[in-house]
DNA sequence: AATGAATGAGCCTTCATTCAT
DNA sequence: TATGAATGAAGGCTCATTCAT
């Protein structure tokens, strides 16, 4: 049993416990999810969460933080010539199936909310957004000038902004309204993103 | 003291509930604001509560109820002639200052985390928003109209669903980035309102 | 339901808790006492304690509290002709029989030990000494006064410390040796008390 | 390696967790001081704690009989001219500065409360008490013997038992009032010691 | 109508102890 | 011999809900 397998070891249980707390914050919210049923769907003893995590809130934060490193991991990915409407039909179809490597709209709501009374949480949520917007008003302005085309650095800004408000504003329609129809999302995005992303 | 009194004394009490847990929902969430806190600031017994909402579940889904009525109501409101994008800024703008009749962001996310565990909860939504959303459609459908432009219905809905998108997302903004500058958003607003309503 | 009863409800029943938790402090110490064994003794919810004390410690300081009190009315009753051998031993006969209006031996070895670690109880601890010892150095004083002695204040504040010594003594010997012959203490007493008490 | 030198091992691990235990009664009490944290303090992992100790318990025990082996020690090594108002406050010295050979008086008060739970450790408490004591008393008798004085066996028992009340007296007082002024401690010892040890 | 005392279930967390390695 | 991961049983505390008054 060498280093290297107790920091896997280590890393594979805070894992475990992330996938199962995430699951139950989705299904029951942060405050209704119990340390004793995130220890059920992690299959494990609820004492031995604490071998890995100070408190259910640090648990909470470590979600937090794995979800912003993910999307900073998304921007940096992009390519330049992006089909955008199809992507961001590809993130909705995401959602609706569930898929665990992206962020679920319902968490996104929870821990949103939760930001507007944890000082911690919002100073994180507040930071990383500033720096995914960043980062995307970035990619915004390089793939213009590959196109031989000047974009303002404020105006990158104000476009990268403006994904963010839809994106997140089609999060919580999936959340509210589920079976919202294909048809209807399409067209809504053909109608916006090209005044957003061009 | 007449039938009327009486409905009216309890219509009160209900009122006066409603308005002390919406206070607590917003400053602790659902599950954190408990039933002592709430009597304490609709300054009643907690007992005294459940002579009027079966449980705090109920209370919860009062709420929801009324601010989906409150919605509707500004909707049918609404003039011909109104400036958008200075309703849309006005709307930050009472959410900024936490006005009391205004949909509150944080309870939006909240209520709308709520809507996909509780069935109940999930269909009140849903049918609420396609009932403002057809209201709104129709509404711009006369406006067009009054200015003697057709519009198609399906493409009402589907500038109804953009707005509901931008706002919504606007309200994620506001709850992550309190402090977003007031410039940013009046451009991002001036570049997509267009496209959305005309 | 007048106020007054209110009051003494509430009186009674912090009362009652106290006396259960004394008795659970007794005989299982401060620590292994549960809230549940001391609601159970007191014939009341675990959570019902905790609207008449914030928590655990708040008993604990509570009891000390009153168990200073005990004290002091104690000593302001001494009577200038006490028979001061006499009351030791009749003290020392109460802590065997478990009397409740008399501090515990085992309480108070108990305390004692609490104190170097609770800063709080610490200080409460260590002022409450200070002010019966000078209350009963100013009943040595006088007494010797009315006798036609003059005693000198420092001196007097020596004498109160040496009886507390004494006494504190005796209480950790009846704890650890509770079988201890009558015999021996009553001569440990007349051998001690004089250059004590005078 | 020799069966000597595994014994010698044994003793050592079996000494490291015993003083380790010893700090942490000490800092934290018997209750609260856990097994981790004395693992931690004796540097070992905890569960090897478990390979020289049965449990918890055992260890508290080791500790008590360790201190009365210690006690006994001292009282053999009195010589007959000892100056007794000295060595006291030299015990009060170190008590104060927390020397580790010395019975630790927040320990003492600890044990004791213990005795009156624990029938194993009252009857180990009581007995060596009672050794002590004889101990004493026949040093005393051999002491004035020298002299050429002739003390009653009886009158030593009580004289014995007079100096243990008057230690442990002192030391309850140096838990509750560490701040003590030294010079109020050498006028009662000089009080008081002439009538106890002569 | 109104109070607030009372309950009981459940929550987060800690910890002595065991055991595979 | 030694580790430390793992467990399970409490423990302190909170809170929605009920009910006698």
């Amino acid at each position: 049993m060498n280093a290297d397998a107790v920091i896997d070891r280590a890393t594979a249980q805070r894992d475990r416990i992330l996938c199962a707390a995430r699951r139950c914050f989705i299904d029951h919210g942060f405050h209704a999810a119990s340390m004793a049923s995130i220890a059920e769907v992690a299959d494990m003893s609820a004492g031995l969460i604490y071998r890995y995590f100070d408190s259910k809130n640090a648990i909470i934060l470590a979600i937090i933080e794995r979800q912003l490193a993910d999307k900073r991991a998304d921007i940096a990915e992009l390519q330049p010539g992006t089909d955008f409407a199809q992507g961001v039909r590809d993130l909705v179809a995401r959602w609706r199936s569930g898929d665990v490597r992206t962020m679920n709209p319902t968490l996104l709501l929870e821990m949103s909310a939760l930001a507007s009374r944890d000082p911690q949480i919002a100073a994180a949520l507040c930071e990383a957004d500033r720096v995914t917007r960043s980062d995307f008003a970035t990619w915004l302005v390089q793939r213009a000038a590959s196109s031989g085309v000047k974009i303002d650095a404020d105006a990158a800004q104000t476009r990268a902004f403006a994904l963010q408000c839809l994106i997140e504003g089609l999060a919580v329609r999936i959340v509210r309204e589920p079976g919202m129809s294909d048809h209807m999302l399409a067209d809504m995005l053909a109608m916006n993103l090209p005044v957003v992303i061009g």
